[in-house]
DNA sequence: GCTCCATCCGAGAACGGTTATCAAATCCTA
DNA sequence: TAGGATTTGATAACCGTTCTCGGATGGAGC
């Protein structure tokens, strides 16, 4: 776990190195959702050098920034995608893996509701809503919502 | 995965052994979330002779048919616990562990809606709360739980 | 431009939880 | 009771992630 949470950096502070700003613009270059080693693969395909350990190091300071989402797949895998910077969840494709972000103001009401209800303080939520999307259920019929 | 959903067992079927029961026993004698090596551990001090590698597949088992909850913790970690039979959610204390089940038809119409509106199908969700229970946030001007 | 030094990098080992392996033990059925 | 499929359990294998540590890097100050 970091221990960054809102202390200013000792003394040099974060470096953009080259290696963070390719795993950056790998995000960018993408709305999937990536897992680090998948990342680290391309990277070194396109030609860079850079270590997994880096990838890691990197991914995890960037989720601690706020600056992409992660999300653990079911195997226990985390997988990273740069996200809108407002609070928001997923609703993910189980079949084809399509994501979209979703707001929920009454969630996280109801969320803060129920905790208090149970008397408990700084509550977080995870929430993640997995369905099939209208391409891959087959019912092309209609217009895909998007 | 498993692929005796509902198709009669081949010859034998599962035979509850001393080894399931006990596994279920152990679940029953608690209301908290436990890991598997923890079960096994306990199981192990109470004297009986089990394997880690039984009691993983003994919980699958279970959790499969819907007997038990599996949650994944923040290191990857699964933990289960026996659950009521209907469709709920958990409230956990991020310091303690406590955990408390929660109803949400609201987030349950929330999460259908939202899927539709998108165009996905048959949508399932997960939603975990985490807070800080009253005691361990200090405030124990309240009656503590523990 | 050059030096200094904290930060960062990277290869590989270590780690921790989970799953697979497979021979031996167990239990149901006939 | 015998037969045969299931279950068990010690251990190895797996897999994603984190740690280690010597060397490289890059920004600040000169």
């Amino acid at each position: 776990m970091s221990t960054n949470h809102g202390a200013p950096l000792p003394a040099g502070g974060v470096r953009p190195t080259r290696q963070r700003r390719a795993i950056s613009a790998a995000l960018e270059a993408t709305a999937e959702f990536r897992s680090a080693q998948d990342i680290h693969d391309q990277l070194r395909r396109d030609g860079e050098t850079i270590g997994l350990a880096t990838v890691y190091r990197a991914l995890q300071a960037l989720a601690d920034g706020g600056q992409v989402d992660v999300v653990k797949t079911d195997s226990g895998e985390a997988v990273y995608r740069r996200c809108s910077p407002s609070h928001h969840h997923h609703l993910v494709c189980r079949v084809c893996g399509r994501t979209e972000e979703i707001q929920g103001p009454a969630v996280e009401q109801w969320a803060r509701t129920v905790a208090a209800k149970h008397g408990y303080d700084d509550v977080s939520h995870t929430i993640e809503l997995v369905g099939t999307c209208r391409p891959c259920a087959g019912r092309e019929d209609t217009a895909p919502a998007r």
